[in-house]
DNA sequence: CGGTCCTCTGCAATCGGTTGCGCCGACCCC
DNA sequence: GGGGTCGGCGCAACCGATTGCAGAGGACCG
């Protein structure tokens, strides 16, 4: 059933409709948004005229009288990396069903660009915006967005405050540190004593990950310190992070990110170092290349797609009963592949430096 | 400097500027947009009261009455693929640095999201609509958006009409025959004779780079009749793909993308096929995750962000000229990694069946 | 000093739906 | 048969910015 559009390309508007059906315009609009008091008949004959005529309300139009676009904003840093991609995909998914359609931009990590974005959605009247790990402060984005329809994706739950240990309210994040402790626990259980960590130094969630590293190692009583290695940024920073490893080989790697992980992988593969048999990594973020990577790489798995799909059901909810909904801390898991010794390895034995 | 925002969050309009300006509303509106026939003491005065009462603009008011909303529609499958997203991203970068912001839609392949999705965009007026490898037809998009603020991002450029050999006005797409010829060559200069295409049952691309395949084998007077396998979908599909390749090795397999492509290498390993020595394995896209893989994996690389960057840019010329620019045939370069065999391996000795 | 031109600004209409309020006719009951 | 009630519908104001047209006031010229 193509619509095809006959003659020219003009605009149908309400009155058009209402003509068309010989109501007036009021009751045209009230018959389209199914008022009780417009009588069935009434109802469908006005139906009928607006698919007839192909009527498409304006949605400027509406929204400058009744104040609300039905429009979300999205801000995330950029679309490229699988994890966001997926939370994007999700938000908007979520969002088109429950009848909002979403404005995107890509900060891209930027300052300028996300107070931009901001001031983009207050134009255009978004009925809600969504941000996700933002480089703005929770307090600056609060400033210049009502709080009350505002949802913040933080990766870094640490840094928000909380209510009775619980994320306050309009914040959803992620697991983070109970994840990394299952990831090393996982490698202590196979034997790693000396584990290091391989971060980020520019995203805000690398400290976390660092530190519930650090931390479960501590709890365990392993007294080796953890090693920190930092990358730098630039197409070169799996190759200086390798060859940092190689001069001293630790059992095992906790990378920052999923992306760090492979990438780390493929420059240990130049300086001769095998994984999982000379060195087991961990990755984090549990996006789809990491189950096919070749080792397999043993990651912890965040729900991305949840976590775009929770942010556009809660911000709704918030624009619908102007008050935010409850904050979550969505569970991650570790999904246990090949770049981590098996236990049965006797890895302790095979320990280099041992 | 943050905007702070004091006091209750109430709307200031246009009136309020000019209130506290003291001038009208007609002087404050035509101040603001830099209207010559304004003082610049007045200009300079109104834009001072606007910065100091952190006047917003309404964008539904404005779009109303000026019949333009300065918003592009972007409908493409999903931003999960790491070339949608990187498509999705530079499109929007390209946008917002022209003052367009951008409202995306995820069709999924669905019929009916799709259409849904371009009537989103007709009830929010956008001036533009580009859509990137949708299922419904060409012709069905032309009958549901102005052709003339439409931009068709089509990965199979063979079933568009031409012009003169090139594609049409509005249409911009990759050469992927030159990129799958390049392929196949290096495959054949390497020695490979028999030689596999592995596709993708459902996209629409799929048959321009099975029939490329084919046809630069017989160009290069390779009787061979190339072996077609199709991917079904599914979690299971690379590992049937393997099964099926294992059975009866070729010397190399020329994958639709690299998705496939990692995920047929990650089944091959599991029945025991070595990648390169025992089979080839050519990608398509050039997505970061194929220069990272194990083996690195050669592949055609499409120029992703490009795609997007210009497809804004052709949109967004489209609006202001009101005619659609050129179309255009980006060209793709071969990125020759280690997924298939060294020259100087002596490939033909090696094949085997040979 | 009057007239003319030009610069700067304001009035009011307009964009296209939505909605408070009131009207009209029908039906019902006494 | 008159008054009350109620369902169904229309009038007109309204949302907030833009803009054609015209007026006010100053400058300049003859």
């Amino acid at each position: 059933m193509v619509d095809k559009v006959t003659g020219p390309r003009e605009r149908v508007l309400l009155r058009d409709v209402a003509r068309r059906a010989n109501v007036s315009g009021s009751t045209a609009s009230r018959a389209l948004s199914d008022d009780p008091r417009i009588s069935v008949a009434t109802r469908e004959l006005v139906k009928a005229a607006a698919a007839d005529l192909h009527y498409v309300p304006n949605a400027a139009a509406r929204s400058l009288r009744v104040r609300r676009t039905r429009t979300l904003g999205l801000l995330l840093p950029d679309m490229r990396d699988p994890v966001h991609g997926q939370v994007a995909s999700a938000f908007e998914q979520e969002a088109r069903q429950q009848g909002y359609c979403v404005i995107v931009v890509a900060g891209e990590r930027d300052l300028v660009r996300e107070r931009l974005a901001l001031r983009i959605f207050a134009e255009h009247g978004t009925d809600g915006v969504a941000v996700v790990a933002s480089v703005l402060s929770p307090r600056e984005l609060r400033e210049r967005v009502d709080p009350d329809r505002l949802i913040l994706v933080w990766p870094d739950h640490r840094s928000m405050p909380r209510k009775a240990g619980k994320p306050i309210d309009g914040v959803i994040s992620t697991d983070d540190e109970s994840g990394v402790r299952a990831a090393v626990e996982h490698l202590i259980e196979q034997g790693s004593r000396r584990i290091a960590y391989a971060g980020d130094g520019v995203r805000a969630s690398n400290t976390i990950r660092a530190e519930a590293t650090a931390a479960t190692l501590r709890s365990h009583g392993i007294r080796t310190p953890m090693r920190t290695l930092v990358a730098a940024s630039g197409p070169d920073r799996a190759n200086v992070l390798a060859a940092d490893l190689a001069a001293d080989l630790p059992d095992a790697v906790v990378c920052y990110d999923d992306r760090l992980a492979l990438e780390l992988m493929d420059a240990l593969r130049g300086v001769g170092v095998q994984v999982p048999d000379d060195l087991s990594v961990v990755g984090f973020d549990g996006i789809p290349f990491a189950a096919i990577a070749n080792p397999r790489l043993t990651t912890v798995a965040v729900p991305s797609a949840e976590l775009g799909r929770k942010a556009a059901m809660m911000l709704i909810r918030a624009v619908h009963e102007g008050a935010l909904p409850e904050g979550e801390l969505l569970s991650v898991e570790i999904a246990i592949r090949d770049s981590t010794r098996e236990p049965s390895a006797g890895a302790e034995s095979l320990t280099p430096h041992g």
